[in-house]
DNA sequence: GTGAAAGCGCTAACAC
DNA sequence: GTGTTAGCGCTTTCAC
């Protein structure tokens, strides 16, 4: 293979525990010795084989980053902070897709516990549920976005519930008075929070609760899109729209151009999203725009600080970055 | 750390190498035995580690995945693609990003060769030279989409020159005579293959190229958008536009709107893409659709054919997957 | 300050 | 059929 500390022990006339320890730079080693070592090893381009010291108790230094989505601007941005962290620290990322499937993901958390990685990130699946448990994992686990918080472990998450009650706000402000929240489908605390901060604020503002449904969307895309008419096609409609992610409130921008329905004059809508071109929308969207950058790089440094530990103990902390909603035409 | 087979050799009495042959299901070992150790190591919940048997010049199991961003739809796509053969054939995904950076790059694939990874898939950065040189890489290696020709290798391309050819003849049949071409940053093949598809339609159908500019965009959005400005503000402008890249597709778009140029009244434009939302844009866009995650997967399926090789000799193929025009709003 | 030797978990010759 | 042994590339006692 390769060129080895062996190969330059040979070279140098060395044993290779002195290779290995001037390497390291031990103390043990003279100037000397240390100087020679580095420079032919840097001339022959040496690289360790970061394997054979993982073997040795040591850190195979790559990490694993279980997401639902990678097509999906949320989590491929997260991934974007995730790995420029993880690139600075020299560490090695690894991605896992679960396609929403609780059992896809169980199964690969758990074939990443035989050293293959020193530690995972993750969002959970929709589909996953309270009994796929993470408790056999041994390895450092940090949440983000979507977490279980019935698991001792590092959360990243950002003010779901505040969101939820600031769409609300915003939407009142408009003069809107009639607002259905669309919400996703799964079980997802993430979409809980932000549902009680949404009934909360039409509670606070003494809004009708009848008048504001609260529409199950399921994973299936023309399925939502019969339930979303169902919903606009009557006089009694919503004057407004809070989608509680991202593509729920695509299919719900369809279904008002199928409606010939107007944003935002007949109807506003806003959508928790990560978009970037949510201002190219026609019309223009008004986005609760989550950290997605900011929470994969938190949460990278917060397994980095786990792992630059001695002893992995485990804690159980939260994080919270907030996000902001950004005004567009579609509620203006 | 975890349970090994050393531990089971213990516990069921016997030895290791008994214990290995017998977990590879090798034929000098009886029936009896075999159900005996699969058994044992079912319950204990066994799993080999991975860079143990790595060492023993077997193989990681671990692909690199290097792109220039992750929070581009065509990338994600194609890291979709790759993923799902990966998991399928029992190989893991390591994601690189060079944010368009050859030097970043060429760091990164330099890194790569030490044993982390039993081969390499990439799309070359758009800000690489011909100086950054892979020559040095000994592992297989998969070039997709944005591909190094001179490298002798794996190449996944779809067929650009056509379809700049098609884009052009698209907007010919729409009454189009003016038709611009937005070239991206970077001295990207696939960009030289696209427009030269374009000039050679524009020949074969006598249209007068004095008219139709070829605009070099940058890798900066505001200077873009005065660029573009520069050349749709005015009455000689172009009737048509071509962007040869999302981004500044995008851009183009934005451009518009400020000018109040209606599309596809006042300028009709077709784009490089491979965006989900494209039909949700005002208005919706004609697009040439790469097949992203087709060819995630032909790249991916073409290295595990290599690396399922006893010998990894050096292949030069090309494998061409066409993308498609979808015909929208915005060239109607 | 340097080197010999053991061992991380696993595989593969080569005995028996 | 099963066990013994050596060794992958590296780190880490422990001698010298």
């Amino acid at each position: 293979m390769g060129v080895t500390i062996k190969k330059i022990a040979e070279d140098l006339n060395l044993a290779v525990s002195t290779v290995s320890k001037a390497l390291r730079d031990s103390h043990e080693i003279s100037a000397d010795t240390k100087a020679r070592v580095f420079e032919y090893a840097t001339k022959i381009n040496y690289s360790p084989n970061p394997y054979a010291s993982s073997l040795k108790g040591r850190r195979s230094r790559n990490i694993a980053v279980v997401v639902p989505e990678v097509s999906d601007s949320f989590f491929s941005e997260a991934i974007n902070g995730i790995e420029e962290v993880a690139q600075r620290e020299g560490y090695h990322v690894m991605i896992y897709l679960t396609h929403e499937d609780g059992k896809q993901e169980q199964a690969i958390v758990n074939d990443l516990g035989n050293g293959r990685v020193d530690g995972i990130l993750i969002s959970v699946a929709a589909g996953a549920t309270d009994h796929d448990h993470f408790d056999d994992v041994k390895l450092p686990l940090v949440f983000f976005d979507r977490v279980r918080e019935d698991i001792p472990s590092t959360r990243i998450v950002t003010n779901d519930y505040e969101s939820g009650y600031n769409a609300v706000k915003h939407l009142i402000s408009r003069g809107c008075r009639r607002i259905a929240f669309l919400s996703a489908f799964g079980g997802l605390n993430i979409i809980r929070y932000r549902r009680e901060g949404y009934l909360q604020a039409l509670k606070d503002h003494g809004i009708d609760v009848k008048n504001c449904p609260i529409v199950s969307c399921t994973n299936n895309e023309s399925e939502n899109l019969r339930i979303l008419t169902q919903v606009l096609d009557h006089t009694e409609r919503p004057d407004s729209i809070i989608g509680s992610v991202e593509k729920v409130t695509m299919q719900a921008y369809v279904a008002c151009h199928e409606l010939n329905l107007s944003i935002p004059v007949d109807i506003k809508v806003v959508g928790f999203s990560h978009l970037q071109i949510a201002s190219l929308l026609n019309p223009s969207l008004t986005t609760i725009t989550q950290p997605a950058y900011e929470m994969g790089r938190a949460a990278a440094t917060a397994l980095f600080k786990t792992l630059s530990k001695k002893k992995l103990d485990v804690v159980n902390e939260q994080i919270e970055i907030p996000s902001v909603l950004i005004e567009r035409a579609s509620t203006r």
